[in-house]
DNA sequence: GTAATAGTGTCTTTCAGACAGTATGAC
DNA sequence: GTCATACTGTCTGAAAGACACTATTAC
């Protein structure tokens, strides 16, 4: 029971907000050209009573943000995944930070704050934004890549894979095909993948690879393995937003149901069909009609306000929300 | 980034099987009347690549068993949750180990194996199993003690909740109620409920109340914060059945639909409406039959296998199961 | 035959998903 | 009037949930 000398416990925060129909995170970088970082920091018992309070300070530290909602993601073990040849003769070489992910959502007040920090979600991932149609760069370049890819390894295509997936059915399930949609929950999924195929830099800086020439790395690379944690927290939100009413955490106190679409979207990375959204919302509980009207150009829009007692009266109060138009 | 002295990080792992229609769950505890505890153990850099690694070699040392499908469920900054007060001048009094839950699956082979060592997992939550009917001591012990300890509080009835929800909210959305289904997902709020009412063992160890006397307390317990990574384990398997094929892994090669049946209603806590159950599986392609039946007292069952297939065919194929007569 | 377990056919209600159409503002 | 946005009414098909019924064994 003495005391294992070099484990670092690090706490990472997503923290996640909707500027107008655009998902942004907070990252900061040193440089302009460097990779960005989200707010994170070593756990201390001694200053923080337990692992939320001391991201919540790192928050405030880092950001200057007081968070609300707060939620944990996943704690990773391998936070730079490379692991050097030499592991044999330099054990203390191994890899001795462990990282846990938070999910944090906060709303961007109207003023300018440090707003300035708060980016854009999807430079990040640029094949998850499917709200202008299939992002032009999976079929130009993420299946090509990927299928060849899948292709160095014709002995492992017809070898029975142990406990897992081959190459190609998981471009499959992960990208879909004919048969299969693509799935906006399985963005680390994603992720992952291209990263074991070498198209982010971080595979390439984790594995030592060569930088190819022609080939772009895709989307910005972040430091360590925050983009991973990014990817968990899209994931986990898409997901949760069907069955929980977290949406609301990123909302004004009041908002049209047009405003309220515009920011699921955004998060779910695909248009609504706007009649159903409607009627789930509003027959679903969710919301409630404030009285006030708001002037957006065309007819005006009544304003709503979310329905604390549907927490009280449904057992997964979300929106479960379908593909639309 | 000098190291941290005295933290800890902790793995523990819920290994679960369905022996019959009895989920059980490995654990082992010192002397006859001591409370049991999971296999467990430092994760140690040096000797362990990954996280899971280090876990799956605790499993081998103490419960003797490979593990197959293992998930991370959640990690815990306060493992022994008591908080002593002389915390401003014995900073090193702090919790200072995080535990790291998972949670694995496995199939109890016909042999004895050191079966001996897996335990009702009903013993540590008897108001989880509502087989045989709404389990007495709900209405009989649990209510009734709840709403004493909610009653306890007038002033925090009528305030403003602060974030949060009211103890009486929280035992009507755990437990249910006329107008509220018992969620059978919601074991660890249920169990975190009762921890904060001091109905547990472990609260009344914690906070070193005095042992009550004619308050029995509710369920077996189990060392540190065992209990409690328990029960998000089952919480996390009953949530995850409906979309994921995860029974398949405490089943044996081949089986009845019935025995499917049986094994997916142990771990859910209730039974399910046999026909729909029948067509779920069967038009789900979750199974597909062998060709070989079985003689089990009456009519003889066709066996079917798990479809794997499944999985590259369907986003979210689990059991999607209502409940049942 | 009865008891016990396995399996089929069909009806009803709910609701996601889509259609078309109407209402109220600015200009 | 047109354009733009907000909102309503209704149809359809899939599937969850429940009903009654038939089938094959052991005894």
């Amino acid at each position: 029971m003495a005391d294992k000398p070099g484990i670092e416990i690090n706490l990472t925060a997503v923290i996640m907000a909707v500027e107008g129909d655009r998902p942004v995170i907070f990252a900061s970088s040193q440089g302009k050209e460097r990779p960005a970082g989200l707010p994170s920091g070593p756990f201390d018992p001694v200053h923080h009573r337990t692992l939320e309070l001391g991201l919540r300070g790192f928050a405030v530290d880092q950001a200057g943000l007081e968070l609300g909602y707060v939620e944990q993601l996943y704690t990773f073990g391998d936070r730079g995944r490379h692991v050097p040849e030499d592991i044999e003769t330099h054990p203390d070489a191994l890899p001795h930070v462990v990282s846990i992910g938070y999910l944090a959502l906060t709303r961007i007040a109207g003023e300018v704050q440090t707003s300035a920090s708060f980016r854009d979600l999807y430079r990040y991932f640029p094949w998850e934004d499917w709200r202008g149609g299939k992002p032009a760069v999976i079929d130009s370049f993420i299946l090509p890549a990927l299928h060849r890819w899948a292709g160095c390894v014709e002995e492992e295509k017809h070898a029975p894979v142990r406990r897992g997936l081959s190459r190609e059915e998981r471009i499959a399930l992960y990208f879909g095909n004919e048969d299969l949609l693509f799935d906006e929950e399985k963005v680390l999924e994603r992720y992952e993948l291209l990263y074991d195929a070498g198209l982010v830099a971080e595979a390439i800086r984790d594995r030592r690879l060569p930088i190819s020439s022609e080939v772009p790395p895709l989307g910005e690379s972040m430091v360590f393995d925050h983009r991973r944690i990014l990817a968990t927290a899209l994931g986990r939100i898409r997901a949760k937003l069907k069955y929980r009413p977290v949406v609301f955490e990123m909302l004004p106190e009041s908002f049209t149901l047009t405003e309220l679409q515009r920011k699921v979207e955004a998060i779910a990375g695909h248009h609504l069909h706007k009649q159903n959204f409607r009627r789930l919302v509003e027959t679903g509980g969710l919301v409630e009609p404030t009285g006030q009207q708001t002037t957006t150009g065309g007819r005006p829009a009544a304003t709503f306000r979310f329905r604390r007692e549907v927490l009280t009266e449904r057992p997964a109060p979300g929106l479960r929300l379908g593909r639309g138009t």
